[in-house]
RNA sequence: GCCCAGAUGGCGGAAUUGGUAGACGCGCACGACUCAAACUCGUGUUCUAACGAGUGCGGGUUCGAUUCCCGCUCUGGGUACCA
């Protein structure tokens, strides 16, 4: 009987759904295990090839689990909301839910293509997943609980003396009896408030200041912004300023958007990688990417230009706050002028870009206050209460005072009058501004820069390196560049900031080797030596990292080493015995010298006594710095998760546990509305009733517009699985205590920075509520490589085609492309043809000859002369299915493929016609992709999964080719015809026992023959598969079986005490015929639950050794030899051997090295 | 630049703690079966005519190195003027 795989495997994939063989039990006696593939997102594209790699490696080890006695959890869904969906439902205006549906579950779509279906194309492969438990995360049955997760965020604050988030009751009820000063908090930079102050605000500023508490929080973020596709973009989705897609302009915007305080978690997220079997690469990643280093901010007082000149100059004009308190203030207003109030905004239009004829700033320090616009040249100063102003009149009132007495007036107004009549509000400023002189008559300059005590604050590894400072540097965009610049350098710092503005960001990044940067004029004080420090900018130096400022230690940071070479700066050497002439020393290993107080400290304690010392003194202090930031978690997408949240006013307000969930509203179009609103702003109803309940009234707020991004619902699916049907929790308590985190989590490392990141900190943080009894998600990971397509090219001629008149002018040809036929050549002739090989030229100028005389007499008025140039070529991509061994068969594709039909094939002498190969990527553009559901077809899924897990090791990348499926076809073929070896090939088994005397004990000595050796076969493949399996070597164990059937075929070996062992152990890498031929052997239940057959180390056991005999390291040959031997008796028998006396060429052997069992090595 | 991983026949790869390099499979060659082809089965296959050489290159440690150490080259991935 044939081994028919295709109806073997349908028979067996039938029985597993009908009987839900598969189905994991939420508790047991057994010891549970939990395998988990990362979520695939259901593309409508299918599957191909590489996609299921990794999915047969951990489906191997769920099997295997199993046969060991485990209760194994194997479950599958689908990360099914995505951008792909969206963009084909704005293309083609169908529901992402309908197309997502079909993407899974598989049809015919609207264009009429035929979608094969995720869960077909899985099926058809063997997969034993527990499919009564998938999930899909835009079912509103799933994203209900990760609305509620959310809503566990936005209740969450991190305490950092707990450590651990808590429930946001408790910081409210401290605020109440204590305000904040001693909450220890990650949160936004908030100003101190009493006790007496909460509980004087009302409801909404109360709200608002717990938003800068809140895990998951409102705020305004810098995004790429293309106004065009009313999106925001990534930055790799940005190309040279304009939109990768459609190319549109892209500009910097604030944006109110929801963001999750990653950061609090960064220390115990670094900290975690420690207990977790990932490879370094991606535990690397994720560190690299929390970027945490540790060192001291330190600040620099900066010293006026007037000083360092020494000569008088004037204060600049604009530098009117209070110099002692500066960065408070500036760092203040520039928080400030990213919320401003609506009515603030509305003022400004009518006030920015002089059009009152004089210039307004807006929050503007003055003094020791923020003044909300200001105009210095009248000295009139604009405030529009109504944020906080109605809290502290007298303070008000002292304001006003003071800003009198510096000669400002102050116009107030409120936020009511500004929104209702801005006419009238214009009209008064308006009126005022021309009663008032301008300062620019005055002869003396502003009175208030008591002293130009700005400060540049800056983050430090290195604070052993303090007295190496010989200059800093800021970023072009640092708040102090304008402030602190002199009027002899405000050119070249104005062309230089311009410049640095003018390119993008990664020409900023690339750009490593030019060297720029701007002297400010303005100095700084060292703060131990209080040396006069130059101030530079340079684009080197990023706004966006730390404090935007560096203090440049040249020789110790190759950067700044660069910058001060480049400039003519003083480079200070502070290391002993260190030359800095070539280039910076950058090691951590030197002793400090020439630094006072820090000399002849190595680096490491160095460091510790310059955080003492700057503490000690004032002017900075030991900081940890993180590079990860907050996590943004809005999008302005349609097909995405909405928020259960509602906004009174600009407060935001969750919605009750009750309306869970608050599901996706239909829209008419999934693009964003015309006045940029996120595609939810189109939904009609789109508000949440507020019920009427005690004083409340019953009012309806609009429900937020955007969506939650992709990693929300992958964040937390692993749980999901536990109790994928719970209609009242999350997950069951008892049930993820059980089966706790995943064991062996199997996917692509491209995920490192995302999925990975963001699931930890949710798991960690559902762990600091006491939801689940672990922090960390995933135990063991293995990542699987890319399986690459091997792409198949053709090499075209390049064919010119021109006509040439009575005169020898050429003109541009007048004839139709299409009779222009198209040169092929096979890739081994291409050599030749570059290298002017004249046959070859000849030949194919012929053809083309013959071709223009051809087309020539049916056109004569048309076509001139066809001729090709011989060095220009180019590869067009082929079809893979129409390659085979390199040789395409190009009669087929011509017939197949009306692409070609113009096509002409030039062959190599064998008539064959050669295609290059090139490995990369699987495409549909390239035509690389093979489908696993053609090779199921043609060779059944056993021999796919077993061939994927043969191409080599799990985590490597590596090719696909189909050519060598044939081999571990031909062994699955093998392995049935061992149980075939009746009469007409018909399934027979030989029941007799193996002998008696084998069993158990150690075999009787001599060749083993027979049972013997049956027995020998087996043993050694049991132990290798497993030792394999477990060490996740996925390749290996199948080369073990084929050499174990290979040894049972030549031993006629038909015994059933030796196959049925094997089917067992082979079961998990091809569980279809593996079943089948359990079944022929007789038994009831499926092979999936079998014991796994213990392996027996007696039969292993050797009488003889085969002893490789070398003389100075080389193997000359090979001696056998009992293995009771001694050493000293395998010496004794070596070097009596006549082949020795031939190796020895007469010499006496120095040294013989006997290792027992394994080589003798004759040192001569 | 920095961090990580890797480099072995014509190809995919094996060699788990230093002990016969090239298992297993593909491909290729030859042979058997067949009228023929396919399938299947068998034999051979690192290079070299041979001596010998040989695991990216150059050194080192060792009786012995694909394996350990030092220095490089190349490939892949990550990351980036990160202070």
């Amino acid at each position: 009987m044939q081994y028919q795989f295709n109806q073997i495997e349908k028979d067996w994939q039938k029985y597993w759904a009908e009987n839900k063989t598969f189905k994991a039990k939420d508790n047991s006696a057994k010891p549970k295990y939990y395998v988990l593939d990362m979520f695939p997102y259901p593309s409508g594209a299918g599957l191909h090839v590489g996609h299921p790699l990794g999915y047969i490696a951990s489906d191997v080890y769920a099997r295997y689990k199993r046969l060991l006695g485990f209760n194994v959890l194997h479950p599958m869904g689908y990360d099914s909301f995505g951008l792909p969906a969206e963009q084909y439902a704005i293309q083609t205006g169908q529901h992402p839910a309908v197309t997502t549906k079909m993407n899974i579950e598989g049809g015919i779509d609207k264009q009429g293509n035929v979608i094969p279906g995720y869960r077909n194309q899985l099926d058809k492969i063997g997969f034993s997943f527990d499919w009564d438990r998938e999930v899909r995360t835009s079912d509103p049955n799933y994203y209900k609980w990760t609305q509620w997760i959310f809503k566990q965020l936005f209740n969450s604050w991190y305490n950092k003396d707990a450590d651990k988030a808590e429930k946001i009751d408790i910081l409210i009820e401290q605020f109440k009896s204590k305000g904040n000063a001693d909450v220890n908090a990650v949160c936004d930079d908030v100003a101190t408030f009493s006790a007496a102050d909460w509980n004087s605000w009302n409801e909404e500023q109360q709200q608002k200041m717990l938003l800068n508490y809140r895990i998951a929080f409102l705020s305004d973020t810098w995004v790429n912004w293309c106004p065009a596709l009313g999106t925001v973009l990534a930055n790799d989705e940005i190309k040279d300023g304009v939109s990768e897609r459609g190319g549109h302009p892209v500009e910097q915007k604030l944006m109110r958007q929801w963001s999750m305080r990653i950061t609090a978690y960064a220390e115990r997220l670094i900290n975690g990688l420690e207990g977790l079997d990932w490879t370094d690469s991606v535990k690397d990643i994720q560190r690299n990417w929390i970027g945490k280093s540790q060192g001291a901010s330190v600040k620099f007082k900066v010293l006026s230009p007037t000083l360092s000149k020494g000569e008088g100059e004037a204060t600049p004009k604009y530098l009117t706050g209070d110099a002692a308190i500066g960065h408070l203030l500036l760092d203040n207003a520039k928080e400030m002028r990213r919320n401003p109030t609506e009515a603030e905004s509305v003022l400004w239009i009518h006030l920015k870009g002089k059009k009152l004829d004089v210039k307004f700033r807006r929050q503007h320090p003055i003094d020791s206050y923020i003044a909300d616009f200001v105009c210095l040249d009248k000295k009139l100063i604009l405030e529009v209460d109504g944020k906080i102003h109605d809290l502290q009149k007298e303070a008000d009132e002292a304001r006003t005072e003071r800003l009198n007495e510096l000669g400002y007036e102050v116009l107030r107004f409120k936020n009511e009058d500004v929104l209702a009549d801005i006419d009238t509000v214009i009209t008064k400023i308006a009126t005022i501004l021309a009663q008032r002189p301008s300062i620019k008559d005055e002869a003396k300059v502003l009175p208030f820069g008591k002293d130009l005590g700005w400060e540049v604050s800056v983050f430090t590894p290195r604070p052993d390196t303090i007295f190496g400072v010989s200059f800093m540097v800021l970023a072009p965009e640092h708040e102090l560049v304008d402030v602190i610049t002199t009027p002899e350098q405000k050119a070249e710092i104005e062309a230089y900031k311009k410049a640095a503005s003018l390119k993008s960001e990664r020409d900023r990044q690339s750009d490593i080797k030019n060297i720029t940067g701007a002297f400010t004029g303005a100095y700084a004080i060292h703060p131990f030596t209080g040396d006069k420090v130059q101030i530079w900018i340079g684009d080197y130096v990023l706004a966006t990292y730390g404090t935007g400022a560096v203090m440049a230690v040249p020789c110790g940071d190759q950067r700044d080493w660069d910058f001060a070479t480049h400039f003519g700066i003083e480079i200070k050497n502070i290391f002993k015995d260190k030359d800095i002439s070539a280039a910076a020393y950058t090691e951590k290993d030197a002793i400090i010298t020439d630094s006072d107080f820090l000399n002849d400290l190595p680096a490491k304690e160095a460091i510790k006594k310059a955080i003492a010392e700057i503490e000690k003194r004032g002017f900075g202090k030991g900081k940890t710095q993180y590079r990860l930031r907050d996590a943004v978690f809005s999008r302005q997408r349609y097909w995405g998760e909405p928020f259960p949240v509602y906004y009174k006013g600009d407060v935001p307000y969750l919605v009750d546990d009750k309306d869970l969930p608050i599901v996706l509203p239909e829209v008419e179009k999934y693009l964003p509305t015309e006045d940029g609103k996120p595609p939810l702003g189109r939904a009609k109803n789109w508000a949440y009733k507020v019920l009427p309940s005690g004083k409340d009234l019953g009012w309806e707020g609009p429900i937020e517009l955007n969506t939650m991004p992709g990693w929300a619902g992958s964040s937390w699916y692993f749980l999901r699985y536990m109790d994928a049907n719970n209609d009242n929790e999350f997950v069951a308590k008892e049930k993820v205590n059980y089966w706790k985190n995943v064991d062996l989590y199997i996917g692509g490392a491209e995920h490192a920075t995302g999925h990975l990141l963001y699931a930890r900190f949710w798991t960690k943080f559902l762990y600091d509520l006491g939801y689940i009894p672990f922090e960390e998600p995933f135990q063991k990971m293995i990542n699987q490589g890319m399986i690459q397509g091997n792409s198949a090219k053709a090499i075209k001629l390049l064919t010119h085609v021109y006509i040439a008149d009575i005169n020898n002018n050429i003109n541009t040809p007048q004839i139709d492309a299409c009779e222009i036929p198209e040169f092929f050549i096979s890739s081994d002739l291409l050599e030749k043809l570059e290298d002017n090989d004249i046959d070859l030229s000849v030949k194919i100028k012929e053809r083309l000859n013959n071709l223009g005389r051809a087309i020539k007499q049916q056109n004569p008025e048309k076509i001139g002369e066809l001729d090709f140039a011989p060095n220009a070529s180019y590869s067009i991509y082929i079809p893979i299915n129409y390659v085979k061994n390199n040789i395409l068969d190009y009669e087929d594709l011509k017939e197949n493929n009306h692409q070609f039909n113009r096509a002409e094939f030039i062959c190599n002498e064998n008539g064959d016609f050669i295609v290059e190969r090139e490995v990369e990527k699987m495409s549909k553009s390239k035509y690389n992709v093979q489908t696993p559901d053609e090779l199921v077809e043609k060779y059944g899924a056993d021999t796919l999964r077993c061939y994927e897990m043969f191409l080599g090791p799990l985590e490597q990348h590596k090719p696909w080719d189909t050519q060598g499926i044939t081999g571990v076809h031909g062994f699955l073929k093998k392995l049935w015809r061992l149980f075939h070896s009746g009469e007409n090939e018909s399934f027979y088994v030989d029941e007799t026992p193996i002998l008696k005397s084998v069993v158990g004990g150690p075999p009787p000595s001599g060749e083993l023959e027979g049972d013997e050796g049956a027995l020998k076969s087996l043993h050694k493949t049991i132990k290798k598969v497993k030792e394999d399996i477990e060490r996740f070597s996925f390749n290996t164990p199948v080369s073990a079986y084929m050499i174990c059937v290979n040894e049972l075929t030549a031993q006629k070996c038909n015994k059933r005490a030796i196959l049925e062992p094997l089917l067992i152990i082979l079961a998990p890498y091809a569980p279809h015929i593996a079943e089948e031929l359990w079944a022929k052997l007789g038994n009831k239940e499926s092979i999936t639950y079998a014991v796994y057959p213990k392996y027996n180390e007696a039969y292993l056991v050797e009488s003889n050794h085969k002893y490789p005999v070398s003389f100075n390291g080389k193997m000359r040959f090979v001696l056998e030899l009992p293995t009771a031997l001694t050493p000293t008796e395998v010496e004794k028998e070596v070097l009596a051997n006549e082949q020795t006396t031939k190796y020895l060429e007469g010499k006496t052997p120095k040294k013989i090295i006997v290792v027992p069992q394994k080589i003798v090595n004759v040192v001569v």
